[in-house]
DNA sequence: CTGGGGATGGGGCCC
DNA sequence: TGGGCCCCATCCCCA
Protein backbone atom coordinates (compact mmCIF):
# COMPACT_ATOMS: atom_id res chain seq x y z
CA UNK A 1 0.00 0.00 0.00
CA UNK A 2 1.38 3.34 -1.05
CA UNK A 3 0.63 6.41 0.48
CA UNK A 4 1.26 8.88 -2.06
CA UNK A 5 1.56 11.95 -0.01
CA UNK A 6 4.51 11.02 2.35
CA UNK A 7 7.15 11.77 -0.49
CA UNK A 8 5.28 15.00 -0.30
CA UNK A 9 5.48 15.40 3.43
CA UNK A 10 8.81 13.96 3.99
CA UNK A 11 9.92 16.96 1.50
CA UNK A 12 7.98 19.50 3.81
CA UNK A 13 9.67 18.24 6.86
CA UNK A 14 13.25 18.47 5.41
CA UNK A 15 12.22 22.26 4.41
CA UNK A 16 11.32 23.04 7.90
CA UNK A 17 14.06 21.72 8.72
CA UNK A 18 16.42 23.75 6.72
CA UNK A 19 14.38 25.93 7.56
CA UNK A 20 15.45 25.81 11.41
CA UNK A 21 19.18 24.60 10.18
CA UNK A 22 18.50 21.11 11.74
CA UNK A 23 21.21 18.51 10.79
CA UNK A 24 22.31 20.55 7.75
CA UNK A 25 25.88 19.74 6.57
CA UNK A 26 26.01 21.80 4.16
CA UNK A 27 26.76 25.41 3.69
CA UNK A 28 26.32 27.79 0.31
CA UNK A 29 27.69 30.82 0.73
CA UNK A 30 26.34 33.23 -2.68
CA UNK A 31 27.65 36.95 -2.60
CA UNK A 32 28.27 36.76 1.28
CA UNK A 33 24.68 35.37 2.49
CA UNK A 34 25.24 31.96 3.74
CA UNK A 35 22.28 29.27 2.97
CA UNK A 36 21.84 26.04 5.07
CA UNK A 37 20.75 23.26 3.35
CA UNK A 38 21.42 19.35 3.49
CA UNK A 39 23.91 17.30 1.18
CA UNK A 40 21.44 14.71 0.47
CA UNK A 41 19.04 16.90 -0.99
CA UNK A 42 21.54 19.06 -3.32
CA UNK A 43 23.37 16.02 -4.23
CA UNK A 44 20.07 15.07 -5.82
CA UNK A 45 19.43 17.84 -7.28
CA UNK A 46 22.17 19.25 -9.42
CA UNK A 47 24.77 17.98 -10.72
CA UNK A 48 26.85 20.53 -9.48
CA UNK A 49 26.68 19.58 -6.23
CA UNK A 50 26.67 16.15 -7.29
CA UNK A 51 30.52 16.70 -8.36
CA UNK A 52 31.10 19.00 -5.80
CA UNK A 53 29.91 16.90 -2.73
CA UNK A 54 31.34 13.50 -4.34
CA UNK A 55 34.94 14.97 -4.24
CA UNK A 56 34.02 16.05 -0.45
CA UNK A 57 31.94 12.78 0.77
CA UNK A 58 34.84 11.36 2.00
CA UNK A 59 35.45 13.90 4.72
CA UNK A 60 31.35 13.84 5.76
CA UNK A 61 32.39 14.69 9.01
CA UNK A 62 33.16 18.63 7.78
CA UNK A 63 30.32 20.38 6.77
CA UNK A 64 30.49 21.44 3.32
CA UNK A 65 31.23 25.10 2.24
CA UNK A 66 30.32 25.62 -1.24
CA UNK A 67 30.65 29.70 -2.49
CA UNK A 68 29.33 31.29 -5.84
CA UNK A 69 29.58 34.77 -6.61
CA UNK A 70 28.35 33.88 -10.11
CA UNK A 71 24.61 34.68 -9.17
CA UNK A 72 22.70 36.76 -6.42
CA UNK A 73 21.39 35.01 -3.28
CA UNK A 74 18.05 35.95 -4.20
CA UNK A 75 18.71 33.85 -7.25
CA UNK A 76 19.78 30.73 -5.45
CA UNK A 77 17.02 31.47 -2.63
CA UNK A 78 14.61 30.57 -5.64
CA UNK A 79 16.33 27.45 -6.39
CA UNK A 80 16.80 26.16 -3.11
CA UNK A 81 13.21 26.56 -2.40
CA UNK A 82 12.46 24.92 -5.24
CA UNK A 83 14.76 22.24 -3.97
CA UNK A 84 12.99 21.46 -1.60
CA UNK A 85 9.52 22.38 -2.29
CA UNK A 86 9.06 21.74 -5.98
CA UNK A 87 8.51 24.90 -6.57
CA UNK A 88 9.87 27.01 -9.07
CA UNK A 89 9.20 30.94 -8.14
CA UNK A 90 9.60 32.22 -11.80
CA UNK A 91 9.11 36.24 -13.07
CA UNK A 92 9.74 38.47 -15.20
CA UNK A 93 12.57 39.43 -13.34
CA UNK A 94 14.26 36.62 -12.18
CA UNK A 95 13.67 33.94 -15.24
CA UNK A 96 16.93 34.73 -16.86
CA UNK A 97 19.05 34.95 -13.57
CA UNK A 98 17.46 31.60 -12.38
CA UNK A 99 18.36 29.72 -15.85
CA UNK A 100 21.93 30.82 -16.05
CA UNK A 101 22.51 30.24 -12.20
CA UNK A 102 20.26 26.45 -13.16
CA UNK A 103 22.83 25.94 -16.24
CA UNK A 104 25.66 26.71 -13.93
CA UNK A 105 24.32 23.99 -11.05
CA UNK A 106 23.27 21.96 -14.09
CA UNK A 107 19.96 21.50 -13.20
CA UNK A 108 17.89 20.68 -16.61
CA UNK A 109 14.40 20.59 -14.60
CA UNK A 110 14.89 24.85 -14.24
CA UNK A 111 16.10 25.23 -17.31
CA UNK A 112 13.22 23.65 -19.37
CA UNK A 113 11.07 25.25 -17.07
CA UNK A 114 12.84 28.50 -17.81
CA UNK A 115 12.58 28.01 -21.57
CA UNK A 116 9.23 26.73 -21.16
CA UNK A 117 8.29 29.80 -19.44
CA UNK A 118 9.85 31.76 -22.29
CA UNK A 119 8.51 30.03 -24.71
CA UNK A 120 4.42 30.22 -23.37
CA UNK A 121 5.45 34.08 -22.74
CA UNK A 122 6.02 34.77 -26.29
CA UNK A 123 2.53 31.96 -27.26
CA UNK A 124 0.14 33.04 -24.68
CA UNK A 125 0.86 36.79 -25.27
CA UNK A 126 -0.14 36.49 -28.73
CA UNK A 127 -2.63 34.66 -28.24
CA UNK A 128 -3.78 37.18 -25.81
CA UNK A 129 -2.87 40.16 -28.09
CA UNK A 130 -5.14 38.29 -30.73
CA UNK A 131 -7.80 38.32 -28.02
CA UNK A 132 -7.30 42.09 -27.45
CA UNK A 133 -7.58 42.89 -30.99
CA UNK A 134 -10.53 40.87 -31.37
CA UNK A 135 -12.72 42.36 -28.18
CA UNK A 136 -10.64 45.91 -28.17
CA UNK A 137 -14.24 47.72 -28.19
CA UNK A 138 -14.67 46.09 -24.68
CA UNK A 139 -12.52 46.96 -21.40
CA UNK A 140 -10.57 45.12 -19.79
CA UNK A 141 -9.61 44.77 -16.32
CA UNK A 142 -5.96 44.61 -15.27
CA UNK A 143 -4.73 41.23 -13.76
CA UNK A 144 -3.41 41.37 -10.50
CA UNK A 145 0.38 40.96 -11.54
CA UNK A 146 2.23 37.64 -9.13
CA UNK A 147 4.58 35.49 -9.73
CA UNK A 148 4.01 32.38 -11.76
CA UNK A 149 4.86 29.17 -9.33
CA UNK A 150 5.49 26.35 -11.51
CA UNK A 151 5.05 23.19 -9.29
CA UNK A 152 6.84 20.20 -10.34
CA UNK A 153 5.05 16.99 -10.65
CA UNK A 154 7.67 15.63 -8.14
CA UNK A 155 5.11 14.98 -5.23
CA UNK A 156 2.43 13.57 -7.68
CA UNK A 157 4.29 10.68 -8.36
CA UNK A 158 5.76 7.17 -6.59
CA UNK A 159 9.18 7.77 -6.78
CA UNK A 160 10.62 11.40 -5.94
CA UNK A 161 13.64 11.64 -7.60
CA UNK A 162 12.29 10.52 -11.38
CA UNK A 163 8.75 11.65 -10.66
CA UNK A 164 8.77 15.50 -11.35
CA UNK A 165 9.27 15.52 -15.54
CA UNK A 166 11.06 18.83 -16.79
CA UNK A 167 8.58 20.67 -18.64
CA UNK A 168 10.22 19.69 -22.17
CA UNK A 169 9.10 16.23 -22.14
CA UNK A 170 5.34 17.32 -21.68
CA UNK A 171 5.64 20.47 -23.14
CA UNK A 172 2.41 20.81 -24.74
CA UNK A 173 0.60 18.98 -21.38
CA UNK A 174 2.61 21.26 -19.41
CA UNK A 175 1.25 24.22 -21.46
CA UNK A 176 -1.73 23.68 -21.41
CA UNK A 177 -2.41 23.31 -17.90
CA UNK A 178 -3.12 26.11 -14.91
CA UNK A 179 0.67 26.63 -14.37
CA UNK A 180 1.01 27.86 -18.20
CA UNK A 181 -2.29 28.74 -19.42
CA UNK A 182 -2.74 31.18 -16.69
CA UNK A 183 -0.03 32.34 -14.66
CA UNK A 184 2.29 32.17 -17.11
CA UNK A 185 0.62 35.02 -19.26
CA UNK A 186 0.36 37.18 -16.02
CA UNK A 187 3.92 36.61 -15.44
CA UNK A 188 4.82 37.27 -18.97
CA UNK A 189 3.58 40.58 -18.77
CA UNK A 190 6.38 41.31 -16.35
CA UNK A 191 8.56 40.33 -19.15
CA UNK A 192 7.10 41.99 -21.89
CA UNK A 193 6.79 44.87 -19.62
CA UNK A 194 10.57 44.89 -19.81
CA UNK A 195 10.18 44.30 -22.98
CA UNK A 196 7.81 46.96 -24.02
CA UNK A 197 9.54 49.76 -22.04
CA UNK A 198 12.88 48.60 -23.84
CA UNK A 199 11.74 49.11 -27.18
CA UNK A 200 9.88 52.46 -26.66
CA UNK A 201 13.57 53.32 -26.82
CA UNK A 202 15.36 51.75 -28.88
CA UNK A 203 12.37 51.06 -30.99
CA UNK A 204 13.38 54.40 -32.90
CA UNK A 205 17.35 53.77 -32.98
CA UNK A 206 16.83 50.20 -33.72
CA UNK A 207 20.68 49.35 -33.65
CA UNK A 208 21.02 45.99 -34.59
CA UNK A 209 22.31 43.81 -32.07
CA UNK A 210 25.17 44.07 -33.94
CA UNK A 211 25.72 47.58 -33.43
CA UNK A 212 25.14 47.00 -29.79
CA UNK A 213 27.34 44.04 -29.40
CA UNK A 214 30.16 46.16 -31.28
CA UNK A 215 29.18 48.34 -28.40
CA UNK A 216 29.73 46.05 -25.71
CA UNK A 217 32.66 44.58 -26.68
CA UNK A 218 30.41 41.36 -26.62
CA UNK A 219 31.05 38.60 -29.63
CA UNK A 220 28.40 37.75 -31.54
CA UNK A 221 28.00 33.81 -31.11
CA UNK A 222 31.34 32.12 -30.16
CA UNK A 223 31.09 33.18 -26.83
CA UNK A 224 28.50 31.26 -25.92
CA UNK A 225 29.78 28.63 -27.98
CA UNK A 226 33.06 28.15 -26.45
CA UNK A 227 31.15 27.97 -23.41
CA UNK A 228 29.17 25.34 -23.81
CA UNK A 229 31.99 23.39 -25.61
CA UNK A 230 34.38 24.48 -22.34
CA UNK A 231 31.57 22.74 -20.02
CA UNK A 232 31.26 20.30 -22.09
CA UNK A 233 35.16 19.84 -21.78
CA UNK A 234 35.24 20.53 -18.41
CA UNK A 235 32.38 17.57 -17.84
CA UNK A 236 30.73 19.23 -15.30
CA UNK A 237 33.95 20.69 -13.73
CA UNK A 238 34.95 24.00 -12.39
CA UNK A 239 33.16 26.32 -14.54
CA UNK A 240 33.35 29.56 -13.56
CA UNK A 241 35.69 31.88 -15.96
CA UNK A 242 33.54 31.83 -18.77
CA UNK A 243 29.85 31.20 -17.05
CA UNK A 244 30.91 34.02 -14.93
CA UNK A 245 30.98 36.17 -18.26
CA UNK A 246 27.90 34.58 -19.92
CA UNK A 247 26.10 35.72 -16.51
CA UNK A 248 27.54 38.92 -16.48
CA UNK A 249 26.64 39.61 -19.95
CA UNK A 250 23.22 38.44 -18.72
CA UNK A 251 23.57 41.47 -15.95
CA UNK A 252 24.29 43.35 -18.21
CA UNK A 253 22.00 43.11 -20.40
CA UNK A 254 19.58 43.47 -17.53
CA UNK A 255 21.06 46.63 -16.18
CA UNK A 256 20.80 47.45 -19.76
CA UNK A 257 17.27 46.78 -19.70
CA UNK A 258 16.85 48.45 -16.47
CA UNK A 259 18.60 51.99 -17.87
CA UNK A 260 15.74 51.79 -21.09
CA UNK A 261 13.22 51.89 -18.76
CA UNK A 262 13.22 55.43 -18.06
CA UNK A 263 10.34 56.06 -20.24
CA UNK A 264 7.32 53.63 -19.51
CA UNK A 265 5.09 56.03 -20.66
CA UNK A 266 6.24 55.92 -24.73
CA UNK A 267 4.08 53.37 -26.49
CA UNK A 268 5.94 55.28 -29.94
CA UNK A 269 6.86 51.80 -31.30
CA UNK A 270 4.08 48.70 -31.11
CA UNK A 271 5.65 45.60 -30.91
CA UNK A 272 4.64 41.98 -30.43
CA UNK A 273 5.95 41.18 -27.15
CA UNK A 274 4.45 43.89 -25.90
CA UNK A 275 1.53 44.16 -23.30
CA UNK A 276 -1.20 46.09 -24.99
CA UNK A 277 -1.75 49.12 -23.47
CA UNK A 278 -5.65 50.09 -22.87
CA UNK A 279 -5.61 52.77 -25.23
CA UNK A 280 -7.84 51.64 -28.14
CA UNK A 281 -5.06 50.08 -30.90
CA UNK A 282 -4.39 52.09 -33.81
CA UNK A 283 -4.78 49.93 -36.70
CA UNK A 284 -1.72 51.89 -38.60
CA UNK A 285 0.42 50.70 -35.96
CA UNK A 286 0.06 46.89 -36.88
CA UNK A 287 2.19 46.49 -39.37
CA UNK A 288 4.97 47.94 -37.47
CA UNK A 289 4.62 45.14 -34.78
CA UNK A 290 7.72 43.75 -33.92
CA UNK A 291 8.57 40.63 -32.10
CA UNK A 292 10.81 41.10 -29.18
CA UNK A 293 13.16 38.64 -27.68
CA UNK A 294 13.04 37.72 -24.47
CA UNK A 295 16.43 36.91 -23.97
CA UNK A 296 17.73 40.20 -25.24
CA UNK A 297 17.15 43.26 -26.79
CA UNK A 298 16.69 42.10 -30.17
CA UNK A 299 13.27 42.36 -32.36
CA UNK A 300 12.45 41.08 -35.63
CA UNK A 301 9.64 41.67 -37.51
CA UNK A 302 8.10 38.11 -37.79
CA UNK A 303 7.48 35.55 -35.60
CA UNK A 304 9.22 32.89 -37.46
CA UNK A 305 12.48 34.86 -37.14
CA UNK A 306 11.83 35.26 -33.49
CA UNK A 307 11.61 31.53 -32.92
CA UNK A 308 14.73 31.04 -35.28
CA UNK A 309 16.37 33.93 -32.73
CA UNK A 310 15.27 32.20 -30.26
CA UNK A 311 17.50 29.05 -30.38
CA UNK A 312 20.47 31.31 -30.24
CA UNK A 313 19.32 31.62 -26.64
CA UNK A 314 17.98 28.59 -25.89
CA UNK A 315 21.09 26.18 -27.34
CA UNK A 316 18.90 23.80 -29.67
CA UNK A 317 19.86 22.09 -32.84
CA UNK A 318 17.56 20.23 -34.11
CA UNK A 319 19.94 19.42 -37.34
CA UNK A 320 22.86 16.85 -36.34
CA UNK A 321 25.15 16.02 -38.86
CA UNK A 322 25.00 12.85 -39.86
CA UNK A 323 28.86 12.64 -40.29
CA UNK A 324 30.53 14.06 -37.74
CA UNK A 325 27.46 14.50 -34.80
CA UNK A 326 28.17 18.28 -34.87
CA UNK A 327 24.81 20.20 -34.89
CA UNK A 328 23.64 22.95 -35.90
CA UNK A 329 20.55 25.64 -35.61
CA UNK A 330 19.83 25.21 -39.16
CA UNK A 331 19.21 23.72 -41.75
CA UNK A 332 20.70 25.48 -44.18
CA UNK A 333 24.11 25.45 -42.18
CA UNK A 334 23.85 22.15 -41.33
CA UNK A 335 23.73 21.95 -45.59
CA UNK A 336 26.80 24.23 -45.90
CA UNK A 337 28.23 22.01 -43.82
CA UNK A 338 28.07 18.65 -45.17
CA UNK A 339 28.81 20.20 -48.46
CA UNK A 340 32.00 22.03 -47.80
CA UNK A 341 33.46 19.43 -45.05
CA UNK A 342 31.84 15.90 -45.93
CA UNK A 343 30.82 16.34 -49.59
CA UNK A 344 33.75 18.45 -51.12
CA UNK A 345 31.08 20.15 -52.54
CA UNK A 346 33.85 23.14 -53.33
CA UNK A 347 35.07 22.63 -56.69
CA UNK A 348 38.98 23.93 -55.93
CA UNK A 349 41.88 22.40 -55.23
CA UNK A 350 42.65 22.82 -51.53
CA UNK A 351 46.54 23.16 -52.26
CA UNK A 352 46.89 24.95 -54.76
CA UNK A 353 43.20 26.86 -54.86
CA UNK A 354 42.73 26.59 -58.52
CA UNK A 355 39.54 25.93 -59.87
CA UNK A 356 39.26 21.93 -60.35
CA UNK A 357 36.38 19.46 -62.35
CA UNK A 358 35.10 16.07 -61.93
CA UNK A 359 38.28 16.05 -64.54
CA UNK A 360 40.73 17.63 -63.73
CA UNK A 361 40.79 16.65 -59.93
CA UNK A 362 39.75 14.09 -57.21
CA UNK A 363 38.08 14.15 -54.08
CA UNK A 364 40.55 12.95 -51.19
CA UNK A 365 39.30 12.31 -47.43
CA UNK A 366 40.81 12.78 -44.71
CA UNK A 367 38.62 11.48 -41.55
CA UNK A 368 35.42 12.40 -41.97
CA UNK A 369 36.66 15.61 -43.93
CA UNK A 370 36.50 15.27 -47.87
CA UNK A 371 38.27 17.86 -50.39
CA UNK A 372 39.30 17.90 -53.67
CA UNK A 373 42.82 17.96 -54.86
CA UNK A 374 43.58 18.65 -58.63
CA UNK A 375 45.78 15.75 -60.03
CA UNK A 376 48.67 17.45 -59.81
CA UNK A 377 48.55 18.17 -55.92
CA UNK A 378 47.35 14.91 -55.62
CA UNK A 379 50.04 13.36 -57.13
CA UNK A 380 52.71 15.41 -54.75
CA UNK A 381 50.73 14.61 -51.87
CA UNK A 382 50.89 10.88 -52.37
CA UNK A 383 47.11 10.95 -51.16
CA UNK A 384 44.71 8.16 -52.47
CA UNK A 385 41.83 9.55 -54.02
CA UNK A 386 38.43 8.18 -53.93
CA UNK A 387 35.67 8.29 -56.60
CA UNK A 388 33.09 10.96 -56.74
CA UNK A 389 29.79 9.07 -56.21
CA UNK A 390 31.55 7.57 -53.22
CA UNK A 391 28.61 7.44 -50.77
CA UNK A 392 27.06 6.18 -47.61
CA UNK A 393 28.35 2.80 -47.41
CA UNK A 394 32.15 3.92 -47.67
CA UNK A 395 30.90 6.34 -44.75
CA UNK A 396 34.07 8.44 -43.80
CA UNK A 397 32.75 7.53 -40.75
CA UNK A 398 34.07 4.28 -40.72
CA UNK A 399 37.58 5.88 -39.64
CA UNK A 400 36.07 7.27 -36.61
CA UNK A 401 34.91 4.93 -34.52
CA UNK A 402 33.75 7.15 -31.86
CA UNK A 403 31.57 9.28 -34.18
CA UNK A 404 30.26 5.77 -35.41
CA UNK A 405 29.22 4.76 -32.01
CA UNK A 406 27.27 8.34 -31.55
CA UNK A 407 25.96 8.06 -34.45
CA UNK A 408 24.67 4.16 -33.33
CA UNK A 409 23.46 5.10 -29.90
CA UNK A 410 21.59 8.48 -32.33
CA UNK A 411 20.16 6.00 -33.90
CA UNK A 412 19.00 3.60 -31.18
CA UNK A 413 17.56 6.87 -29.67
CA UNK A 414 15.67 8.35 -32.35
CA UNK A 415 14.47 5.41 -34.24
CA UNK A 416 11.32 6.85 -34.60
CA UNK A 417 12.00 10.30 -35.84
CA UNK A 418 11.23 10.84 -38.47
CA UNK A 419 14.10 10.45 -41.27
CA UNK A 420 13.95 12.06 -44.72
CA UNK A 421 16.53 11.50 -47.54
CA UNK A 422 17.42 14.73 -48.53
CA UNK A 423 19.93 13.61 -51.30
CA UNK A 424 20.77 10.74 -52.82
CA UNK A 425 24.34 11.34 -52.27
CA UNK A 426 24.54 10.89 -48.54
CA UNK A 427 22.83 13.51 -46.65
CA UNK A 428 20.13 12.89 -44.08
CA UNK A 429 18.62 15.62 -43.05
CA UNK A 430 17.01 14.25 -39.39
CA UNK A 431 15.32 17.55 -37.67
CA UNK A 432 15.75 16.50 -34.18
CA UNK A 433 12.33 16.98 -31.92
CA UNK A 434 13.74 19.53 -29.59
CA UNK A 435 11.57 18.20 -26.74
CA UNK A 436 12.81 15.40 -26.62
CA UNK A 437 13.74 14.62 -23.05
CA UNK A 438 17.12 12.37 -24.09
CA UNK A 439 20.26 14.72 -24.77
CA UNK A 440 18.26 17.98 -23.00
CA UNK A 441 21.81 18.45 -22.11
CA UNK A 442 23.15 18.73 -25.36
CA UNK A 443 20.45 21.19 -26.93
CA UNK A 444 18.78 23.18 -24.44
CA UNK A 445 21.70 25.22 -23.13
CA UNK A 446 21.14 28.81 -22.38
CA UNK A 447 22.67 31.43 -24.63
CA UNK A 448 21.95 34.70 -22.18
CA UNK A 449 23.62 37.47 -23.59
C1' DC B 1 53.27 36.28 -33.58
C1' DT B 2 50.41 37.49 -37.36
C1' DG B 3 47.59 37.69 -41.40
C1' DG B 4 44.62 35.18 -44.50
C1' DG B 5 41.18 32.10 -45.46
C1' DG B 6 37.82 28.69 -44.14
C1' DA B 7 34.05 27.44 -41.12
C1' DT B 8 30.36 28.79 -38.52
C1' DG B 9 26.49 31.44 -36.78
C1' DG B 10 23.12 35.02 -36.96
C1' DG B 11 20.07 38.70 -39.21
C1' DG B 12 17.31 40.52 -43.08
C1' DC B 13 14.39 39.45 -46.41
C1' DC B 14 12.36 37.20 -50.53
C1' DC B 15 9.62 33.38 -52.28
C1' DT C 1 5.02 30.17 -42.01
C1' DG C 2 9.00 27.74 -43.36
C1' DG C 3 12.74 27.37 -46.52
C1' DG C 4 16.28 29.39 -48.62
C1' DC C 5 19.55 32.89 -50.08
C1' DC C 6 22.65 36.57 -49.21
C1' DC C 7 25.45 39.13 -46.33
C1' DC C 8 28.26 40.02 -42.49
C1' DA C 9 30.78 39.17 -38.02
C1' DT C 10 33.48 36.23 -35.45
C1' DC C 11 36.34 32.42 -34.43
C1' DC C 12 39.83 29.18 -35.50
C1' DC C 13 43.43 27.01 -37.96
C1' DC C 14 47.45 27.14 -40.57
C1' DA C 15 51.24 28.88 -43.23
Amino acid sequence: MEISSHQFHLLEQLNEQRKQDLFCDCSILVEGKVFKAHRNVLFDSSGYFQMLLSQSSKETSQPTIATFEVFSPETFMVILDFVYSGILSLTGQNVIEVMSAASYLQMTDILNVCKTFIKSSLDINEKEKDHYLSLSAKSTKSEPAHPSLYRSRRKAKSNPRRSYSAPDEKANTVNENSWSSYSSYLSSQVILQRAETQLSKRGRKQGSTRKRRKHLGLSQTRDFVQCKSNKAERASGGCSASDSSHISRVREEVELDAENNVDHDDYGYNHESEVIPKRELDPDDLPRMRFKCPFCTHTVKRRADLKRHLRCHTGERPYPCEVCGKRFTRLEHLRNHFQTIHQAGKLICRKCKRHVTELTGCVVQQGTRRYRLCHKCLAEANFDSIPDDLDAEHSPVSSTGNKRSKWALEEEQKSDEETMEEEPYNLVVRHVNDDAPDDVDEKVKPNLR
